[in-house]
DNA sequence: TGACTATTTACACATTATTTTAACTTTGAT
DNA sequence: ATCAAAGTTAAAATAATGTGTAAATAGTCA
């Protein structure tokens, strides 16, 4: 099972860095994944496609300059941001960088509170540059193209139903109360009868499987993985 | 004269820094305004609507800080990209920088070649530039000749019409709100009825073909590739 | 400038998708 | 067992978009 989470792929060939690095991000509540060498970066990148790659400049095998050229020619990684990660502050090396295709430039040592908040800024206007995707095992919410997959097979959802989905969604396992759905899904001026929400629920029930949504009596509704 | 270049907007109290950035950015072809505080700033972003704005962090009557929340709070500059101009390396007025809503930080002393590369890199990354070439399977769209070639042929737009596919095309798969296409491709000032964006979908869509625009109702409209 | 053309917008109405209602049934906590 | 809360269904109401045509506007060139 998934989170909502933005993945990271941290590529560096010090231990010692990628340690550093994993430890903070994760704390910061990121799905981390690491390379040693950015030969190893490509495969797992392949896999994950992350949101953000962090790469070191120097690395053996392959530097972060030609690996972050090869994965600015695969359009998979069209939407990856890219940061580099060295300890030269040479002009030439970060402008090279920058020409590479590189959206940020971070000279070590590592402060990990900027670096936090620099990759925090990063993701948050990619977030609002290109919407928001929940992914959980085999349902994936996409807020941007506004559609919905199920075992990969998209499925359209209307403006209430999808705006309901994905609130529940956005917080798995959370009791949402009636009140605050309504409040959130159709605003405080309109009012519409009660039965309004089951019937959207009944229609994500129907489209997606009765077992993702557990009714609350008395309260709410609860989006709800595995099991 | 050059094309639809991005608008930047320079913020600072010091002459000498303002003449640097404009004499680089326009020499790079941007369009540059500036300001030597922050209440100037708003009213100038407010006039041009800056694609990046360039504060500095320290300044008489309102500093950056402020400055960029100010901005933050209008919806207007959601868009617009803030990169932070500092004197300070101190690690807390960067993290305060970003906490602000910034989306970079630089230190001076200015690196011209560095800047440049920055901000090219932010504009890259976060806007769509007027003046490139986009390419499908069999859809060509070229915004700097403003020529359409649909399987070879090419085929003449009128203005808005291009504007608009362009727009959509620029992010295949995204699902543009109604307003946010009436914004970008409209402006903000003038005003035109509901059914106009409708009117030029369909013109796209008679001239295009039917299957390449979808209408998400109630939402906006997504260009779509195969399928 | 005026006449002509192309483009853009308006409007009224058709068409459709979405949302809500309403009547009825079922459920589950006390 | 009771009863308020939630489930269910189909139909009604509403809202959003599509469409044809006409009017307005902008652009061009003699």
């Amino acid at each position: 099972m998934k989170k909502n989470k933005f993945k990271i792929l941290v590529v560096d060939d010090e231990p010692d860095i990628i340690e550093i690095l994993q430890f903070n991000l994760e704390n910061e509540g990121y799905q981390v994944f690491s390379a040693v060498n950015g030969k190893e970066a490509l495969k797992l990148a392949e896999m994950h496609i992350p949101h953000l790659i962090i790469l070191d400049l120097m690395m053996p095998v392959m530097d972060g300059i030609e690996t972050c050229e090869r994965l600015r020619m695969d359009k998979k990684f069209n939407n990856s941001l890219i940061m580099f990660l060295s300890a030269r502050g040479e002009d030439y090396s970060q402008v090279a960088a920058f020409e590479s295709g590189a959206d940020d430039y971070v000279t070590k040592p590592i402060k990990p509170r900027i670096l936090n908040s620099k990759v925090k800024a990063l993701l948050r206007r990619f977030k609002t540059d290109f919407g928001q995707i929940l992914s959980f095992e085999n349902l994936i919410i996409d807020s941007e193209k506004y559609i919905v997959k199920v075992n990969n097979k998209s499925i359209n959802l209307p403006r209430k139903e999808f705006e309901l989905l994905f609130l529940l969604a956005s917080k798995p396992g959370k009791v949402f109360k009636r009140d605050k759905i309504m409040e959130s899904v159709w605003g405080t001026d309109i009012i519409v009868g009660d039965r309004t929400i089951d019937v959207h629920i009944r229609k994500l029930r129907e489209k997606l499987g009765e077992n993702l949504f557990r009714t609350i009596k008395g309260v709410g509704y609860q989006f709800i993985l595995n099991e």
